[in-house]
DNA sequence: CTGAAAGCGCTTACAG
DNA sequence: CTGAAAGCGCTTACAG
């Protein structure tokens, strides 16, 4: 079967509790027995078994990634992030997923109580303050994407700017009827944050917030933004903010295109995210570029050089509007 | 600090072995004991810890995936289809994810030595024979999508079969120089199954095969496919069959709207995975479907349920050709 | 029907 | 400078 400490130790004639030190680089260790250790590591091609490493270390050697589903563009931007941060910690550590599909409690209990991750790393998901708590009290740090939540630590986007930006340039081409595609129900904090940027941004041009024309959106998928179409004609809108991203977007620009919408002369549509895609669809989709790369990247330092008893951090990037051809 | 099996036991006036015997069910346990120690769990709240239970079982009830890297839309419909697979077995086992950039023995070795996983999906990568067979005496089995090898399970699409649909098709609406694009160094199977389908539909119809069609494609990207698009008008095909898959398609559509091609009258172009973008661009993406959830679902029952010695499985699956307005 | 004991493969004070 | 011993939190034959 596998090879243990305990062969390596037989073979060098050493104790295995020499053979972990030489492992640890114990300065205590001669070189004469270092070597002789090492010889044997290496005819055996002994690696140490991280799950026993685990037990005693009382660590994992786990971040948890924990989204609603990792399904879309958002999450695997994300991801790539993460992945150049463990590139560069040369791979110490394991990522999981976990996705939650709405259960974010009963995941987040797993977690904390098999004790599976040493950090958890949260996508557009607020915990409630008795999970919190829980996580507090083992030690485990979470690091909240696009959220916030007392004590915990946060990586954000400036959304409230990001949209800010995007309607103040709509109003620059002249728009003035624009409406505002947004989750409504339950809306997670970048939500509501970029609704925040939109009525700033339409005040500052002395502009009142007209609640008729906010669409709202549930899903986030590019149907659902076909759906809802209709209902920017029928507020006969001259421009269309999707907060709820790029994917809703498309959807209408999609539909815009079967209804022989003008965009956008008759109709400007603005996305949220920048994902790859906006370059690829008819009319290239004008959106607020959000630094996810970045943002996963951070999460994951976070995650890995965190002290238990670290205080709260707060790591906020500024949004870019990015001007295509769908304004 | 954490509560353990023995704090259990404490409070409910048991062995901690009564303990475990609780939480395995064992008839043994008489229903009075029983209770008196599922009130203690509850009382505590307790949960076992899994990195002790790990160890002692030797299964790290862990499952890796592993890929080149996993920012594309190909292993985002794969990982929709593991998804569901562990929404279904009740959260038994973590995924962990490994993106490999290139490495692919370094971290597959990583996973066998450290005993890190108790079977391992990998994502279009082909192991050497060393490795699968470190992987085999370790009694770790691989699942393998895409891609073939000797004593490990596979899932994957009839690419062949899928190749020759799409030429096929080409053929039949009377377009005759259909350009090739597909990977050419170090061809992956799938890669080379299409080019063996695509030479196949047109031997069919007598046509021979022209190796001045291909278009070589190495890093997949869409910007890739508007860097190849003048070598497509050069070589005057009147069709091309993205063998690489959709995203090199979609950036030939962009290029051929920059260039004022008129597609399909002029160039019809087909790509391979039928990702949820070919809807969106346009004109929207004719291609094949490859049913990519049902395969990652497949491939994570496989995962959890292959016995150590399980004779390799294989499961093909059936493409299908999606018209739509490219072609 | 239940408990004492050994063991999974490591790490780390504690002796010598 | 190195080893014997205890322990991480469990599971599971083995006794009783």
């Amino acid at each position: 079967m596998a090879v243990t400490i305990t062969d390596v130790a037989r073979l060098a004639g050493v104790s295995h509790t020499t053979v972990s030190w030489v492992i640890h680089d114990d300065p205590r260790i001669t070189d004469k027995t270092k070597e002789k250790v090492m010889k044997a590591i290496e005819e055996l091609d002994y690696h140490p078994n991280y799950t026993a490493r685990s037990l005693v270390k009382g660590k994992s050697n786990n971040i948890a990634l924990v989204a609603p589903f990792f399904s879309s563009t958002f999450e695997m931007d994300v991801l790539k992030g993460i992945e150049d941060g463990m590139d560069e910690s040369g791979y110490q550590y394991s990522v999981s997923m976990y996705s939650t599909r709405g259960e974010d409690a009963a995941v987040l209990n797993q977690i904390v109580r098999g004790r599976r991750a040493d950090a958890v790393i949260l996508l557009t998901i607020k915990p409630d303050q008795t999970i919190i708590s829980q996580f507090k009290a083992n030690g485990i740090p979470l690091i909240l994407i696009e959220e916030e939540a007392e004590g915990c630590h946060v990586v954000r986007t400036n959304n409230i700017e990001g949209a800010y930006l995007a309607v103040t340039r709509l109003l620059e081409t002249g728009k003035r009827r624009i409406a505002l595609a947004v989750e409504t129900e339950n809306p997670g904090l970048s939500q509501s944050d970029r609704k925040e940027g939109y009525i700033r941004a339409l005040k500052e041009k002395g502009i009142a917030f007209d609640r008729d024309l906010v669409v709202p959106i549930n899903r986030f998928r590019f149907e659902e933004g076909q759906e809802v179409f209709p209902e920017i004609l029928k507020k006969d809108a001259d421009a269309v903010f999707c907060a709820a991203g790029d994917m809703i977007a498309m959807g209408m620009l999609l539909e815009a295109r079967k209804l022989r919408i003008p965009v956008p002369e008759k109709l400007s549509v603005v996305g949220f995210d920048d994902s790859q895609m906006c370059e690829l669809v008819y009319p290239s989709l004008s959106t607020v570029h959000q630094p996810l790369n970045e943002m996963g990247r951070k999460a994951w330092e976070l995650a890995t050089t965190l002290k238990k008893d670290s205080p709260p951090e707060k790591v906020v990037f500024e949004p870019r509007f990015i001007e295509r051809d769908s304004t």
